[in-house]
DNA sequence: AACTTTCTGGACAATTCAGTCCAAAACAAG
DNA sequence: CTTGTTTTGGACTGAATTGTCCAGAAAGTT
């Protein structure tokens, strides 16, 4: 055996994470990569590969986050749809910083999907995740008599994250909380039984 | 008086959209835009100042088109659901090419809103244009009876918009025509007056 | 303590990038 | 036809890009 990294690996990840959050993959450079991680080029080579590939870890730990969030908060109040709400109000009480960031998903989409295979097969994979999880949701409140039962479960999930992608986009192009708390609401307030 | 330009500058600034709308503003170079367009580089500096400018033209003639065929379709169907219901389903309906393409205004955005501010001032009129758009309709919905009464119509007119933007991500990210057609109506069925 | 393996950091190479310069060509007006 | 202005295209520049190389340092093993 011989000498062990003198970094963390995960560390290191998260933080290329967010730099490819906040600039997007083309506007990073490796040097905005390497002093975020705080490491030598080398090492950046050795134990990633290249640029791609540590983009699609941090792209793949992102998303594995983001699931493991969402499906946290949508268990985190008694009432599904108010639960669901929530979710989406998280958005709208983000900090300015925080919403302009985005999400990496979706910016990894729209920049990368087309010519990218890899990404689009692991924001495929991440798009299923969370549909399922708000069919789930949407079948716990049809139970609870929440959400009329003539809704389509599968139809509604798909129609959720659809509603949450677009939320991220409005409000990285700058929408105000109260507007995003308004859209928020109105896309819960679709389901609700009357 | 002296020598005219030899290209025509409406049908350059056109392709240099194409170019930026499939590539993305990072990922496209000078060169590839001065292929496009068919004329020499000297030319591009003289006519448009520089790659950034040449991109917030781009950027809003496509705005002005979007939104001119916003309104358009939105007026084609004497019922303003059906016609709301139209404008999703033209995302189901592009072909694989087009929806992978997705909107230059919602890349824009993901790409640039966060550190460009031209870009996001240029986004959020477009932004309030749609939504005061959606807004006339589903004000003419209610007028109708077609939806509730009890829908605030500015609300739904942002809620509008952000299902669209939702929905160009979701196309780009590869979901079939079926779940985009699925999405379209289920978006539109949460305005209905039942 | 010696040896072997791995890690590390800085220098380096080859492209590629946006933007400038300049000379020659094209065109309108007199 | 001459003159004056503008366009055009190719060569050029300097900076920035990603990825490699190499020598030395660090650590585990025996």
């Amino acid at each position: 055996m011989a000498r062990p990294k003198e970094f963390d690996r995960e560390e290191a990840v998260k933080r290329a994470m967010v730099v490819f959050w906040e600039k997007g993959y083309e506007a990073t450079s490796t040097d905005d990569l390497l002093r975020a991680m705080g490491i030598g080029r080398q090492s950046m080579y050795d134990t990633f590969g290249d640029k791609h590939r540590l983009f699609l870890e941090a792209l793949q730990r992102y998303q594995a986050e983001n699931a493991a969030g969402l499906m946290e908060r949508l268990r985190s109040e008694p009432s599904p749809l108010a639960a669901l709400e929530q979710v989406f109000l998280v958005i709208a009480n983000e900090s300015p910083a925080e919403r302009a960031r985005g999400c990496l998903g979706v910016n990894a989409i729209t920049e990368l999907a087309r010519v990218d295979p890899e990404v689009a097969s692991v924001s495929r994979a991440a798009a299923m995740t969370c549909e399922a999880a708000f069919e789930r949701v949407v079948r716990e409140a049809k139970r609870k008599g929440e959400v009329r039962a003539s809704v389509d479960e599968r139809q509604a999930g798909r129609f959720l994250l659809t509603a949450l992608q677009g939320l991220r986009v409005t409000a990285k192009a700058g929408a105000s909380p109260e507007a995003l708390r308004e859209v928020a609401s109105f896309t819960v307030s679709g389901l609700r039984a009357r």
